[in-house]
DNA sequence: GCCTCGAGTTAACCTTCGTTCACCTGCCCC
DNA sequence: GGGGCAGGTGAACGAAGGTTAACTCGAGGC
């Protein structure tokens, strides 16, 4: 694990954020989590906000991407379980990213947050598309929408549940995000 | 609507806060969201983070009233279709809440995030227990937990959700809780 | 051997923001 | 009609915390 030392900040201070909130993390106790001390981070970051901005446009990314791989499965049921078991998976390896995802988005300057907007909106476009595809007629485009929104809420609340194994919460998560979705038209 | 000065400017906070983040709300703002000014405040609140506990607590404190209620109806089948009605409109009447609820609890000092903890505990105690009435025999405690906290998140994913009309909403997310919570066994 | 340069350090700066202070008002009550 | 209190005001204070500045030090390249 050659892990750069910007990266290992980039990790301290998501686990950080996660735990405590963006504003209650100082750069000092980044600095202090991997063994330096305060504005020695600007010398591998612009400041603060940049490191945020970086965090959440390579979580979108990176969600995107991968989503994009499972959601062109032909079958549209078999992709839609792919899907779900991609967020899942996801969402158990890195719990610090999903909180982050919906709770810190609103602290990230202005344009990089549009264009991380831009990426969700394309990754809930994927599912809803999937979505309608695996149950024909039963959901219009809103109340899919709504329905994915449901099912991203429903599996990223691993966060708070991380005492429970993860052998057995994958597969649950994976059939109750199906069923609710099942549910949904 | 008799509304008091007080609980007005609770409720414009709890937007405010909701909508930015506590941290990115300045008192300034919450004042003049309500026609005042800064330190008028003051003369309501002991501070800022006093206002934060005084929600949460409320919330809480509310949601387990509420819940009690609704657990107690006999059939736990009908119970825990109760309860899941009772969240979901509660989520959709008052989205506000709920985004603090967990945006927000680690600003809240920690002898008050105990006390909140606790009764929040105490919700999910009563979920998990008419959940494992409802469902003998397919969850066991610790998978009961996790279940409850996934339905939670799909329902007070709402908050994300709000263009789409109630009358429609409302029905669609119950349906979908309850068949999330049936698959999870 | 010297020069550069990346990666740290500590001290200082400066803004933001929660909070306090001193003061002002209108209203109610007797 | 004068005292008191609830509810405001603007100015000032003080701590926190992100950022910058000036300096140091060790490791390669020529």
């Amino acid at each position: 694990m050659t892990v750069s030392r910007r990266d290992q900040i980039l990790q301290v201070a998501a686990r950080l954020f996660a735990e405590r909130g963006y504003h209650s993390v100082g750069m000092d106790d980044i600095g202090a989590a991997v063994g330096i001390s305060g504005p020695a981070l600007y010398k591998h970051f612009r400041g603060k906000e940049a490191m945020l901005t970086e965090l959440l446009v390579d979580i979108s990314e990176q969600l995107l991407a991968r989503g994009e791989l499972r959601a062109s499965i032909e079958d549209p049921k078999q992709a839609l379980a792919a899907l779900i078991e991609g967020q899942v998976e996801f969402a158990l390896r890195h719990p610090d990213l999903i909180t982050l995802h919906d709770h810190a988005l609103n602290q990230v300057p202005t344009a990089e947050r549009h264009r991380i907007r831009r990426v969700q909106r394309a990754y809930v476009e994927l599912w809803v598309e999937v979505a309608m595809k695996a149950h024909p007629n039963r959901l219009d485009d809103r109340e899919a929408r709504a329905a994915v929104h449901a099912a991203f809420g429903l599996i990223n609340s691993t966060p708070h549940t991380l005492r429970t194994p993860q052998r057995i919460l994958a597969p649950m998560l994976s059939r109750m995000a199906l069923a609710a979705l099942a549910a949904a038209g």
